[in-house]
RNA sequence: GGUAUCUUAGCUCAGUCGGUAGAGCAAAGGACUGAAAAUCCUUGUGUCCGCGGUUCGAUUCCGCGAGAUACCA
């Protein structure tokens, strides 16, 4: 007897575009758990201003990796990649439907396809590069990525100092190309993907966003934003609906100005992850609030036992 | 009411010693395999406020009108 079929429900989306409603809203028809794919939620610290499910939406089903590690923790696609498949077993020894749901393309990715696999680099080395790049600019490591690899050097973008800060440092750490790390073999997973995408008209997504900035400064977001600007420079913080209270902070422009900064930022934002999941054919566009169709849809495709 | 200055891309403005114009921001499109809510790339025709005048030619000079700002009454 063939093993059963394991289904991983995908949902992607924009920010703002309902993905969380919908998640627990399967889960709770199929009797399931939650993985998120949301590499800002991940973090314990920051409540209000990544929408992170509340207490309530988190008891309404389980969910993993959402607010399991420190702002001060370094953290990355490669360390997700793990959690998420790790969790995701541990569902399948009892579920045969599991739901991933985020909006950070790249996890999700991850998850269902697969990164290469790249060695472990000391750290030491990308704090020398991004010194090298705080004193001498971006022209040393586009020359420095040409000599060791010219493959890459052909194809990335150039200007973009993260993509070539990480790709020297595994020239520098391997003494290999980059390069040559990718491209190996695709993975195969336990599971079948079923992507559903959340789908919004642009003009009505804008409006959404922009009221949900307004309910994050009313559930205390200033205040969240202000217990940080010690940490203004972590990673973590990096994040929309943060740096730009920093500002607000220095005296460089005013509260409404920053809450306009946020609202515009969550747009770009919700453009850029659109964009994303755009090229990526395989997703089924769905209105979050058709759940229905949205089951019909799954129990259409996959052929689980409940 | 008087005087001065201003009116150019969605916004803030630059500029044309008269040959129909360009930056920043916004916006849109795109890239993206360990920072990914990050990072990076591409895209600017707009009655140059309106109407007249001078001129081969006016957004640019002149006159009138409208609006804005400042100061004086």
């Amino acid at each position: 007897m063939n093993p059963v079929e394991k289904y991983l429900i995908v949902i992607g989306g924009a920010t703002a575009s309902g993905k969380t409603g919908l998640a627990i809203a399967l889960a709770q028809h199929f009797k399931t758990a939650i993985v998120s794919a949301d590499s800002r939620q991940i973090y314990q610290e920051l409540n209000v201003g990544t929408a992170k499910p509340t207490d309530h939406e988190l008891d309404s089903a389980k969910h993993y990796l959402v607010g399991h590690i420190s702002i001060q923790d370094d953290y990355n696609v490669g360390r997700f990649e793990q959690e998420a498949l790790a969790a995701l077993n541990e569902i399948f020894l009892k579920q045969n439907v599991a739901i991933l749901v985020g909006g950070t393309g790249l996890y999700i990715r991850a998850v269902c396809e697969g990164l290469d696999e790249y060695p472990t680099i000391d750290p030491q080395i990308r704090l020398d590069l991004e010194q090298l790049f705080a004193t001498e600019g971006i022209i040393p490591l586009q020359n420095e990525l040409k000599i060791n690899d010219l493959n890459y050097y052909e194809k990335v973008d150039l200007n973009n100092p993260h993509r070539l800060i990480r790709a020297l440092e595994i020239c520098r750490g391997t003494g290999q190309p980059f390069s040559s790390f990718q491209n190996k073999q695709k993975v195969s997973r336990p599971f079948k993907p079923i992507y559903i995408l959340t789908d919004w008209n642009r003009i009505i997504l804008y409006e959404r966003i922009h009221q949900r900035v307004d309910r994050m400064m009313a559930n205390g977001l200033l205040q969240e934003a202000k217990q940080f600007e010690p940490f203004r420079h972590l990673n973590a913080l990096q994040t929309v609906g943060y740096q730009e209270f920093m500002d607000y902070f220095d005296g460089a422009c005013d509260l409404k100005t920053a809450v306009e900064k946020v609202k515009q930022h969550t747009r770009n934002y919700a453009k850029r992850q659109e964009t994303w999941f755009r090229k990526e054919a395989r997703w089924q566009r769905f209105h979050p609030s058709k759940i229905q169709e949205i089951i019909d849809f799954c129990k259409h495709i996959g052929t689980w036992e409940t």
